[in-house]
DNA sequence: AATGAATGAGCCTTCATTCAT
DNA sequence: GATGAATGAAGGCTCATTCAT
């Protein structure tokens, strides 16, 4: 058999182990709060380990980071599941969906990671930015171009976007705030009950209305038409 | 005799100073990147100092946030100096303008505050929240309330206020982040370059839009009603 | 009486003590060698007034050496006293003397520092050069060349130079060695138990004789002569 | 070559690349600055080898100086190919090129450990002396004492000995430090550039004229002659 | 003989806090 | 109130050495 011999062999490695920790430490401690020997302490290793396996701090933490974001492109897919030829509505709705599955997911620590690197940046948020964050931004700006139609300005795509892309991540980070406050108090407001599914329902709804309006505003707008 | 007003050397005296270089460096550092050095360098004091008048970091990290709390509170009332008995179209329109008006005011240091508390919590997140957001929220909610009418779920005013001020914060956010990470280039997206106005203009009227759907649906699902 | 109060106000003043400390223990240990700690022992202070006086490890080491410099400068005049209207040979056995006293000084820990510098430069060596070193060098150039008489060549005085600057140090090296090696072992050879005053003599008479011989071979190149 | 067993095997096996590169490393960068990581570098071998091999790090140091040591004494015999029949000048001529050559010899790693060891000794230097420096100074001393004929004292023998050992070793390690010090900047003197030969005439016929000085001065005292 | 992984001791530095004027 | 000096607790990193194949 090739299963390890001795007890001393950690199952997927030593290296493995303190990525997974450190992904797991710096999702809830941000890069300075978080110590190696928080990391080490959790992956049961010493802490030389660290420099060993990774060099230092920061490169364990960029490698952390990146191991946060290949499991998460990879569990949450970007489209949500949705076919390319299904209606707009549709696609926006599973690009919607994922998203929030995405950041919402217990288990992926990405999105902790990325809020704390916001507010106290360490030279990796740009890397962020353009590997995780760009690549969703485009993809919702080229559907909701679409969607808007063609008498649309720039201008007009990108406020709808981050329309939708707001009402995205502010109920999770609501959530989190929420959950990191009460220790088990009762949840402050009823939002905080609702299902994913009845959020997503409600953004893509409200959203759609939002974009319908803003299409037909520039319609207006383009023919003289004026409906008060 | 301990009268609390002293002409001191310094304007507002040592203990404002370091207040007052507190709120600047907690803005752009986090609690813990910041340290009492910073802080009494820019106030031109002795590090001993700020344990004499506030006693420890922490405390004088609280009321460094209610500084900024409390000149935020009083630069940008929370109505936009819409008066009460307007259109609520017309108080929307106050609230959000307000509301990004505070949060996006250079001058103000609040919402880098709390956007660094929410990072990563010190204990001062339950009073921010309390003191400072709730009272937003619950403004919004009652105004959301009483555009969406009688017939309508309490989740439903939730999710609708989330999405109004899921909006108002978010280009706020995005603002900075590309702020801090071009030092001075191009601004990769067209949207940093519209005015607030212009961004108030888009989610007032694209917020109206998702709430009119939601009355409407609200209103389809009671009656039955299919309108098409 | 003005004399300090407290026991614990260190005699002039930590900050003398690290300086001190530091001079003693850079003299014996070589930069990497040398801990701060060690320093710190040495000076009966707490580690982190090394950063709190002098910023890091590598000021410290600076300014130890500049310490032992300037007190080397003081105690050893580079003219050994001797005026400078004095023949040539006095001022020469004044140089001499001079250096190898100040190189030879127990209480001066400058000779071994710059040693200890040369072997494992920290960057600290080119200042050396420059500001101990090399005045020095440029005295005993002048006078050298005086002594040579005008038909002689830069390198010939280089040379000469060489040899009597060489000289002075040599015997010093040799004897810290010797200290080094033994630790109380008689003297494996009978120079060691040398006076100064007769290594200088010595040193003197030698490279007289030399520098009169180059000054009359180059005479003799010059005329032509040649003596076999 | 059939002897490898293994493509891997290495030219004069890992020991013996260990060796050489211990002998480089320790060459330029003392013995605490020397890590065993970098010897491993340089030799493509494993770390553990080290303590394989050698045992520990002061075992190769030993041995690493014991090569240096028989390749120079290998490549440099200590009478410069002078035949022992040779006048007392040529054979002094002989020696100090000798010296000379072997301690400026690039390949030479030898001196560069010895002035290290020197500067932060770590045990080694008793044996270095005894193996390396002493029978050097014997020779020297034996030759010396041969010129200065018979009426001399000891203490004459060994100044003379060490003014002439001492300008062999000057110009080298001065050339060292000037290399240390310029990346590649204009030597800041011109004997800098000098020929090794050039030096060594310089130094013999310095020296010869120094041995003559003494010799006669000797003369004189026991004579009781005066010249002045 | 060789290797990758692991270990523990030690070092420099940072920093909030306290002490003694 | 204000100041300079002092302190102790960490934290990250380096490195020679050892362990288990």
């Amino acid at each position: 058999m090739a299963s390890g011999k001795k007890a001393k062999r950690k199952a997927g490695g030593t290296r493995g182990q303190l990525l997974e920790a450190a992904c797991r430490v710096f999702a809830e401690k941000s890069y300075r709060d978080a110590t190696v020997a928080d990391i080490c302490r959790l992956a049961g290793a010493n802490v030389a380990l660290i420099n060993y396996h990774f060099g230092d701090k920061e490169t364990l933490y960029a490698e952390a980071w990146h191991l946060a974001f290949s499991r998460a492109l990879e569990a949450h897919p970007a489209d949500g599941g949705v076919l390319a030829d299904a209606p707009a509505e549709k696609r926006l709705r599973g690009r919607v969906l994922s998203l929030m599955q995405r950041i919402s997911d217990p288990e992926n620590q990405e999105f902790s990671i990325i809020q704390r690197e916001i507010a106290s940046p360490t030279g990796l948020l740009a890397v962020v930015m353009h590997e995780a964050i760009h690549p969703i931004q485009l993809a919702f700006g080229k559907l909701i171009r679409e969607m808007l139609g063609a008498g649309v300005t720039e201008a007009d795509v990108e406020l709808c976007r981050m329309s939708i892309i707001a009402q995205c991540l502010h109920p999770v980070r609501m959530k989190r705030r929420h959950q990191l406050l009460a220790g088990g108090e009762k949840p402050p407001s009823p939002m905080l009950d609702l299902s994913l599914e009845a959020t997503v329902d409600h953004i893509v709804r409200f959203s759609l209305a939002g974009i319908r309006e803003i299409r037909a505003g520039r319609r207006r707008k383009r023919t003289g038409a004026r409906k008060d």
